[in-house]
DNA sequence: TATCAATACGGAAACGTTTGCGTTAAAAAT
DNA sequence: ATTTTTAACGCAAACGTTTCCGTATTGATA
């Protein structure tokens, strides 16, 4: 087992100094030609690579960006992670990721754990139980530190950061009217709690689209699930909530669900019932997943375009961190700085498959 | 903007000396009591967290450990993180993922750059092009620095270290006996070129079960996909070899397919084609995925249990870690060390779902 | 009263880098 | 022949910790 090699190891064999060594490697001129050669076929000889723990020690940064996901076992958050990773590796970073399991405590101990000099900067998805006590303190002391934070998705106006987000309202627009043109006149809403930002914006969408179009919006229509239930485990409380809201509306003829599951056991349960996809009822789902394009009828969606979720708040994080490395020489006015968060919003793109005429 | 609190600090504000507080918040006997309690009280005060880098430059661990996977969006790969994550965490240690993308050159650089310092260890499952290459040189340098690897699902010989498998073998002969058991006589096989060992390996328990149980293999029934072109887009491509898989065997009455893609889309075909499954045709696939339960008829599957492969990968990892930690001071006789790799074989199950009688 | 042990703390090295500054010797300029 | 420049390198500090070793003060023992 050979032990990784050091620069003082190869001074030590070559009869220089440890600074000599450092500077040959950045083959400045400061060293003598000779020298310098003889160094550098040293050290690649020996294989020397820099230790990465000890320039970050000393350059105060790592070259690190930590990730906080609520899940990772979810097709949206693995291909924004995808579209992180792309980019940040492209960069000459690294990514670290923690899961919060949609916990606070699990978020802000992983935060408080990476924050630590571990990692330059977070990208981040608020977790359900964090927007339920609407509890923001770990985002704003990390800022306040002086570790840049970019959140997407699941975003919150508490706290002032870069932000990526899709369109949720115009995108649930654009999906209720496509059904509305596609001439449905009842159309019904599965969506979620109203704590979750993204269901409410979806289904603010869905309310304006129906307004706009002069369709009245009836209240039975509208099927809001508590999320906190992991329904993923049980999915006959969901078919049978769903089948509920088809019964009570028999002439329900369009469904729009604020995400994949919803979507397609919507259709499942549609098609149990006897309705034909997408003659008697038309469906359209919020998500970018697997199911909707393996469903049979496969399934028209909202798009949301994780991955380049993913690369917009990479490119975003990392640019305010090389930001802020020329920020501290060029001593700039402390008001003009901070001020310029953004808000980025990734345009949906609705994606016609089977489930729609 | 406050930053971050060190030890000098500390030890500048209450006129110690920077050991002294170092040796206070370590609660050391050696500090005199009321000097430690208000040196504790302070750094209460101030929030101290000691740093994460320095502590790993000092003590040449990072408590953190590298994964390498060849891609995130893929619902076994997620689980397997999330397993790696839970006991991770529960140990103290961070996850810090690379993907490789199937990539031999990504594999090798993403190796290297995690190498130099930044973590621990690597739990890893190879990319298909260094399968297809054989070339393992990174992994034996890696280990031979010091850094143990364990490795899961696509693992090789070649490489000795920790390895974390599912028993491809033996999950697939259990499936197709099921087929056979179930009246199948004419059982079609679609599976992956042979480079990649799962696949190998599921092709072979698919003849063992036939052999076993004196049904004649028809070579045609078996269907080989080079996965190197990517499937996932191509689905037309990959449904018209399905398609002409069943009819070039019109009597073929059973499916066992390699991964959950290759099921479902064969399940989708023979719809189209007019089978009645599970009556004319049953499927099993091996996987672990969300679309199989979605699907309809939903698919029986041999589970692999993603999150159990990451989770006992974790732990034989750490487990390697913190062992070599204690074999330092007791001087342990170099041969009888290193010896004791171990391959765990992660059990599969059958999961009957609409698919199968 | 002189010696000793214990208590309570400070100094400094070490982990592996980078970098400002100082030093030496030779070459160039006066 | 003396001074100045320049090339080529070494020393040491710094990043934030931990820990070995040393030391001053105190109290106890001989």
């Amino acid at each position: 087992m050979k032990k990784k090699v050091t620069l003082k190891q190869i001074a030590r064999e070559l009869d220089v100094s440890v600074s000599t060594v450092s500077r040959a490697l950045a083959d400045s001129k400061e060293i003598g030609e000779n020298t310098r050669r003889r160094i550098q076929a040293f050290a690649k000889f020996l294989n020397y690579k820099p230790n990465n723990i000890a320039l970050s020690l000393k350059n105060k940064k790592t070259k690190t960006i930590g990730v906080l996901i609520p899940e990772i076992v979810h097709h949206f958050f693995s291909t924004v992670i995808r579209g992180i990773e792309i980019v940040a590796n492209e960069r000459g970073y690294n990514v670290i990721v923690g899961l919060s399991n949609e916990s606070f405590s699990k978020e802000v101990l992983n935060m408080e754990m990476l924050a630590n000099g571990s990692i330059d900067g977070f990208i981040l998805s608020i977790s359900k139980e964090t927007l339920l006590k609407q509890d923001y303190h770990h985002f704003n002391e990390t800022i306040s530190q002086g570790i840049p934070i970019v959140m997407f998705d699941r975003v919150v106006n508490e706290v002032e950061c870069d932000k990526v987000i899709v369109d949720d309202f115009k995108g649930s627009v654009k999906a209720v009217k496509k059904l509305v043109d596609n001439g449905c006149k009842h159309i019904g809403l599965i969506t979620t709690m109203d704590y979750v930002s993204v269901g409410r914006l979806r289904t603010q969408g869905y309310l304006r689209a129906l307004e706009e179009s002069q369709v009245y919006a009836e209240p039975n229509l509208i099927l809001k699930l508590d999320d906190m239930v992991s329904l993923e485990e049980n999915l006959d409380i969901l078919e049978s909530e769903i089948e509920h809201l088809f019964k009570r509306n028999p002439k329900i003829d369009g469904v729009f669900a604020v995400n994949e599951l919803y979507a397609v056991t919507a259709m499942k349960v549609a098609k149990k019932l006897g309705y034909a996809i997408p003659d008697d009822l038309q469906v359209i789902g919020f998500t970018d997943g697997v199911l909707s394009k393996h469903a049979s009828p496969s399934l028209t969606i909202v798009s949301q375009h994780g991955q380049k979720i993913g690369e917009k708040a990479a490119d975003l994080l990392i640019d305010r961190l090389e930001m802020d490395d020329d920020e501290s020489d060029a001593n700039i006015n402390e008001n003009t700085r901070e001020e310029a968060f953004e808000t980025y919003v990734i345009e949906t793109e609705i994606i016609e498959r089977e489930s729609t005429k």
